[in-house]
RNA sequence: GGAGGGAUGACCGAGUGGCCGAAGGUGCUCGCCUGCUAAGCGAGUAGGGGCUGUUGAGGCUCCUCGAGGGUUCAAAUCCCUCUCCCUCCGCCA
């Protein structure tokens, strides 16, 4: 949640970023102002009157019809007080983080802001296929049995695209833990203060699976329980980066009819996520600090890519700014995503109550940040980038040593 | 799933109706001392809201001892509900 005595202080400064984010986002935050406003009037009188109810020792008889009569006042004005802080809360929960100014204008994706382009786009001298053909003669990827047994977008992955994934995610693992982010492997069932925390509920409560029976959540990104991880606590040492893997679960609500092809995009996946509790003046270079790294680990896997600032009205409620990195598909003949990171400033840490002492003995929020470091789709690239025209694939040097085989699939004998 | 115990400040831990926002310890900050990344001594140290004020300050006041509700003039302390944690048994990767 935002920073309210900071909007306080320069309203027309929230409102004016807020728009960027879209019409919806400043009519929130006009009516978080007035909901505060009317919050504030009540809150003194409120404490006037507790105030009156305080004695010291027993009261006399004169005393004790006094506070019989403030008591029943008072009742009144805290009901109205409560109610009043409910509705500022519920408009709290639902307005955005101000978008960065570097975050270019905009809406939609076409709005993100190419920043460079590593890399050229494959090149084939025979008629390429997308990574569901290639992987068809050796039956690597089951959507078929998938949706059979757990309906549509999910998928099986099998030899030997099993052991190219399971190696790209050691790869990642390895990589990050090498520049001193601390591995984590973390729960995917989470409550419901850690999708609140970081900013999924309730403004994308829709994309999530709820197993309502116990009240947890599946995430839609270890980002949740990386997050969480440090929810009410007041970190002693910060920066703090960690390197979750896990499963990854979404609804995808919003995307019926949309890259239903094949596993771009899936109920279920899996990612390696970089997280990063930091200060505040550190959180901007810790952001690119965190692309820098995205694009080492694209570099290495050898795949032709591009990064986009994405468009402020384009961004999460949480993140201030964006930088995806966007990889070549052959099969689809465009750039997709296949990284992203954000910064959340102190968005998230807010809502969750992580915070830092300063030297001086002061508390603050941290700024907290995340980052993709390769999920399925980046194999599903290099699938695409790295066939031949017999449909084996070769794969990159780097994932050799984590399990990967050399290649996939047979070499078209030349005979 | 069954039985029992617990939830207090950054951490540990006292506290069974007003003298408690809360002993003591640890940690941390500052100072002193010490021939030195130790020990000792002294002082300070909960968070949040509102008003006022300052701009290397503070003052007044309200809320908070897991959460919510209740009893009472008065609750960390009594009652109810919920949540979570722990121990034992059962089950199980």
């Amino acid at each position: 949640m935002i920073d309210l005595k900071a909007a306080r202080a320069d309203p027309d400064a929230f409102r004016s970023a807020l728009v960027r984010k879209g019409d919806e986002a400043a009519r929130l935050f006009d009516e978080l102002m007035a909901a505060d406003a009317h919050w504030l009037e009540l809150i003194p009188q409120v404490d006037t009157l507790r105030g009156r109810t305080k004695l010291k020792g027993k009261p006399s008889e004169d005393e004790l019809e006094e506070l019989r009569r403030v008591k029943v006042e008072l009742k009144q004005l805290e009901d109205a007080l409560t109610e009043a802080e409910r509705e500022r809360q519920a408009l709290l929960d639902r307005v955005p983080n101000p978008p960065d100014v570097s975050a270019p204008d905009g809406f939609t994706e076409d709005d993100a802001v190419e920043i460079r382009r590593v890399g050229e786009p494959s090149s084939f001298d025979f008629p390429v296929s997308d990574h569901v053909d290639l992987a068809q003669a050796y039956g690597w990827i089951d959507l078929e049995r998938g949706a059979r047994v757990s309906g549509s977008r999910f998928v099986y992955r099998i030899g030997d695209v099993a052991l190219l994934e399971l190696a790209l995610y050691r790869f990642a693992l390895d990589r990050l833990v090498q520049k001193g982010f601390v591995p984590v492997l973390p729960p995917v069932l989470v409550r419901e203060e850690a999708m609140y925390g970081t900013g999924f509920f309730p403004t994308d409560e829709v994309n999530i699976y709820a197993v309502e029976r116990d009240g947890l959540f599946l995430v839609g990104t270890s980002e949740v329980s990386l997050a969480a991880l440090h929810m009410g606590e007041i970190l002693e040492d910060v920066p703090l980066r960690y390197a979750g893997l896990s499963t990854c679960f979404r609804r995808e609500a919003g995307a019926a009819g949309k890259d239903t092809r094949g596993m771009f995009r899936v109920h279920q996946f899996d990612k390696v996520e970089m997280f990063v509790f930091t200060l505040a003046e550190t959180s901007r270079d810790e952001h690119e600090r965190l692309l820098e790294i995205e694009e080492e680990l694209v570099q290495e896997l050898e795949l032709p890519y591009r990064v986009v600032n994405v468009a402020a009205g384009d961004l999460g409620a949480s993140a201030t700014k964006k930088y995806d990195i966007e990889a070549w598909f052959p099969g689809q003949e465009r750039w997709r995503e296949i990284t992203s990171t954000s910064n959340t400033t102190d968005f998230q840490a807010r809502r969750l109550e992580i915070r830092h002492r300063r030297s001086d003995g002061r508390l603050e929020h941290v700024h907290t940040l995340n980052g993709t470091a390769v999920t399925a789709r980046a194999m599903i690239a290099l699938m695409e980038n790295f066939q031949d025209d017999g449909g084996s694939i070769s794969v990159p040097g780097a994932l050799h040593e984590f399990g990967a085989p050399e290649r996939l699939g047979r070499v078209q004998s030349t005979a």
